[in-house]
DNA sequence: CCGTATCCAATAAGATACTG
DNA sequence: CAGTATCTTATTGGATACGG
């Protein structure tokens, strides 16, 4: 029975020596680039996942992770003690594909079918930011930005017209960001008032911020 | 019941304001990708993409095209008498996804599961060839290169270390390869000898052609 | 609470045969 | 050749129950 599952999963494969479909069987299943994404900034529990991948079921979600670690791209571990919770990360060949698919979705972000206004993870947001900053309009600024998103806090660096993502407490930020992942994109990507999250520090700064990730154009 | 398969539909999708999760709306689907690849370099009909997406069944390809044209990937026209034949083709928009889809084939290919002897379909060898190329081995080679691979033929222009890619017959080439897409495959990516396949033309510029293309390192 | 295992209903994918 | 129609199988997601 185990070897008929083995079978069938096998059927599923794209049997094509083209990369492209060792790919797809790689991470083509349904969430499975998605969870690599959840991993992009480091190690997250089984929890934390089912919640900010919004609608994936706990079984879905073991089925996966165990594949993706049965195929090299996801480890997990038990965290030392006292922590000693399990938490899952991506291998350091999983990360490696993290840029691929955000260049995916920042491909996708043309399409006008697109909906910016659902929710968004804080993985999302600060992978958006990271593949949608223009280096131009970057240019010459040096600056920590800090973010409060629930209870996931990151920091970003601005330097060199590139943005640097450390998921840690923001300490000695020029300028922090709290609230949702989704009301704070609204504010970067929509242009929606400062008024619906919250800013502390330099506001001036926030506000050039803001202006630093332009949307593709769309395409017809 | 039309109404209900909308909803049902939409139960699909990954709510989610991200633009990797619209990505997958858009193209997540199992055969979605490598569709748009068959239609890279031009247009296909339907009983050609059936051939080569080794695997598929008919009913899906119908329902993967129909799908992919309502969301403004695929074309579908008929060619000008006296041809008169339907065929698909991607939109421009579609066809900007390409680059990254063969990025995700290059990540793929350092796989230790990758198994480079399968069959692969003419688009494949080519779009691995242009995602393959070593821009300093390339560098000062100007050199026209065709290939017949069953009744697909090609013509592989390297210049300035980058390969550009036509679907025409090979004219006026230097050097021609014929021989099925997996030989050719073979010869070029896996050192197989020459005498698998054909070569018409400068044999010491195929000898050379054929170290351009370095697969990436394994990962661990 | 964390995570896994099991059962069920709804869909999607696959195989095959068939039609204009 | 270009698809449809139909039937079977597999995967998904939801609910729930179970072990640490």
């Amino acid at each position: 029975m185990q070897l008929e599952k083995l079978t069938q999963q096998d059927k599923r494969r794209y049997d094509d020596a083209c990369g492209l479909a060792h790919a797809l069987d790689l991470l083509g299943d349904r969430w499975s680039m998605l969870i690599i994404r959840e991993l992009a900034y480091g190690p997250r529990r089984f929890s934390e996942l089912k919640t900010d991948l919004q609608g994936i079921s706990a079984n879905v979600l073991t089925q996966r992770l165990g594949e993706l670690e049965g195929r090299g791209l996801v480890r997990k571990f038990k965290l030392p003690p006292p922590a000693s919770v399990q938490v899952y990360a991506a291998s350091e060949w999983a990360l490696e594909a993290v840029p691929v698919i955000a260049s995916l979705g920042r491909w996708a972000a043309r399409s006008p079918l697109h909906d910016p206004t659902l929710p968004m993870s804080h993985v999302s947001l600060l992978m958006s930011l990271q593949t949608l900053i223009s280096p131009e309009r970057a240019q010459g600024i040096d600056a920590r930005i800090g973010f409060r998103l629930g209870d996931a806090s990151y920091v970003a660096t601005v330097r060199e017209g590139a943005l640097d993502v450390d998921r840690r407490e923001p300490e000695d930020c020029d300028v922090t960001f709290i609230g949702s992942p989704t009301d704070v994109a609204a504010v970067i990507h929509g242009g929606a008032p400062f008024g619906i999250i919250q800013v502390e520090g330099d506001m001036d700064l926030a506000q050039r911020f803001v202006t630093l990730f332009p949307l593709p154009p769309k395409a017809t």
